[in-house]
DNA sequence: TTGTAGGCGTTATCAT
DNA sequence: ATGATAACGCCTACAA
């Protein structure tokens, strides 16, 4: 079967007898078109199966209803959730979104900025790969004045609203929560401190010492990977340790849960021994046994911002310009990984 | 700043006194095309910075270079491998993923169905949502001949190919597997039963059972909606039961992980009272204790499978419509959840 | 309230 | 090897 010919608003308007500008009219509902018209126009539309050629308008329009996202990993349940709630905002507005991963290299993310920007996304969201060292690739949108939205993993930059949570709050109150609980020894697992998320959780941690009269100690902070498995090798380490830190503050839960199994595997007793506490609120923190501490980091609803903003700015609802940073609230879950009582 | 114009091939041919033509065919590498000419506009284009407008490139060759996925749910390890592995496929042949999610409903996904349709996708991946009683909405793409690859979640159709696992021997083997520790009494967790995958393990449960001399009981045929929670429900209802099942097999691992906790809460012990096991090798069954036993299904590979067919198809190295179906290896993984010995 | 005309940037077709 | 022209389908001044 060959492919039938696209149906155009020529056609329409030939049927109708009338002239496509009115036709291009009446499908968007414009204020000076007769009703009696557009019901025309609509109803015939519908039976003879219409679609607007989205290349064309535009063409014209010189702009896409796509936006761009850039996400470090797209199998991470803390991505997946930011998305879903993207998807559910940008799809209400009538947009579409473009979708890659940057595998936290560098390199990758300044080819995926470029391809965004060649597709003509109308704005980016962006969440930084670990490995960027600055953010000169997104010059391409500062230049033209295409707005860019920063999720989670942010950057300063003039002009350019950011949605984070307030991470080193967070970390702060998770190690006051585990000092409470009578930890002096507090080992801190992350990752190369590159990014705000991490700098942020770790400075949280050093304030809730610092305020507690307690030391901060280099040893007792672990860099890796923020995998399970670097949580397992943070394991390791933290078992030679002499005497035995008495509490682990993970800066995901990931790598807590690997810490833990592995502590439990080498005999050592959580949350009898060592306490721990991720961050995230995970799944999987209500899976590993004892359920985890965590930082309740609501994906969905900081999915749901970033594409209100971009969204808002596009349709001229106001401007991302004018906002600079959005913190929205996290709070902190003890479950029994973390209580000594 | 006002947004600079942009710079386009009549710019480049003005410059280098040459037509467009020449310039669009020197762009794309035509061979008729002198090489110290195409050097000059190559150079030219990257001096100036020029893009292609793939709006009018799509306004005239009637093509989008984007593929539609939809898929259930995106809030999933198993989804978010699947796009992974699609990602990788399509950007390195020069396409772009559009995405959306069904959450399982039926009305959703014939929305989304015309979406993508609208969007002038060039193909269409996709996994069905478990509520659809049909695909007539795909009609809008078989109609038009446009390619349609179904993943995981399949329906049978002419001239249209599938990615799946054996989804029937993969629960005939879990099954044997259990029986083989000595279970008798074998539970099965699932949905409703509209989807190739879960009829297929029923009845690869049901076969074992049957080549086993131990008869199908209804009752022990346990629905829910594949949660965490569906399993914790089921745990109950086991629970119950007298005399005890002895083995439960749940067709996701969410699930089996939701009723191991629940029967260790209520002192039933895991595997030495009854054995578990499930499906997918999703990371948590690594983490919930004891580990479970589960089918490695390999989502990366499926998602570039899909994906080569698609992007072969459409670059006119194959044709979807000869091929029906594809099925993908999947393997047992033994682990501590369902070892009686 | 409706219509006319031109252009958005590219490429296919038909010349040269 | 290169060029002129038209067309893809839509939108928006401007005109009526």
């Amino acid at each position: 079967m060959a492919t039938k010919k696209e149906i155009t608003i020529y056609d329409l308007a030939d049927k109708l007898k009338i002239s496509p500008t009115t036709v291009s009219r009446g499908l968007k509902d414009h204020p000076s078109i007769n009703k009696a018209t557009k019901k025309r126009i609509f109803d015939l539309a519908e039976e003879v199966g219409y679609r607007t050629n989205h290349f064309a308008r535009n063409l014209r329009q010189q702009r896409t209803n796509t936006i761009g996202v850039i996400v470090p990993l797209l199998i991470s349940n803390f991505t997946s959730t930011v998305i879903a709630g993207m998807e559910n905002v940008v799809n209400k507005a009538g947009y579409n979104l473009l979708i890659s991963q940057s595998l936290e290299s560098y390199k990758k993310e300044v080819a995926n900025a470029k391809t965004m920007f060649d597709s003509r996304v109308d704005g980016l969201l962006v969440s930084l790969a670990n490995e960027s060292m600055n953010i000169d690739h997104f010059d391409l949108f500062f230049n033209k004045n295409l707005p860019l939205v920063f999720f989670d993993r942010v950057e300063e930059h003039k002009n350019c609203t950011s949605i984070m949570i307030d991470n080193r709050k967070a970390a702060y109150n998770v190690t006051t929560h585990l000092i409470k609980q009578g930890c002096k020894r507090i080992v801190h697992i992350t990752t190369i401190l590159n990014r705000n998320v991490y700098i942020d959780r770790l400075n949280g941690y050093k304030e809730a010492l610092s305020e507690n009269d307690i030391k901060f100690k280099e040893e007792y902070l672990i860099i890796g990977n923020l995998s399970q498995d670097a949580g397992a090798k943070a394991a390791e380490i933290i078992r030679q340790m002499s005497p035995l830190p008495d509490a682990v503050f993970a800066a995901n839960d990931i790598t807590a849960v690997g810490c833990i199994l592995a502590l439990n595997r080498a005999g050592i007793r959580v949350p009898e021994d060592i306490a721990v506490a991720g961050f995230n609120n995970d799944p999987v923190s209500r899976v590993i046994e004892p359920n985890l501490t965590t930082i309740d980091y609501r994906g969905y609803e900081m999915g749901e911002t970033a594409a209100q903003h971009m969204i808002n700015h596009l349709t001229g609802l106001s401007n991302i310009k004018t906002t600079h940073t959005i913190i929205l609230r996290s709070e902190l879950i003890t479950r029994a990984s973390s209580l000594k009582s």
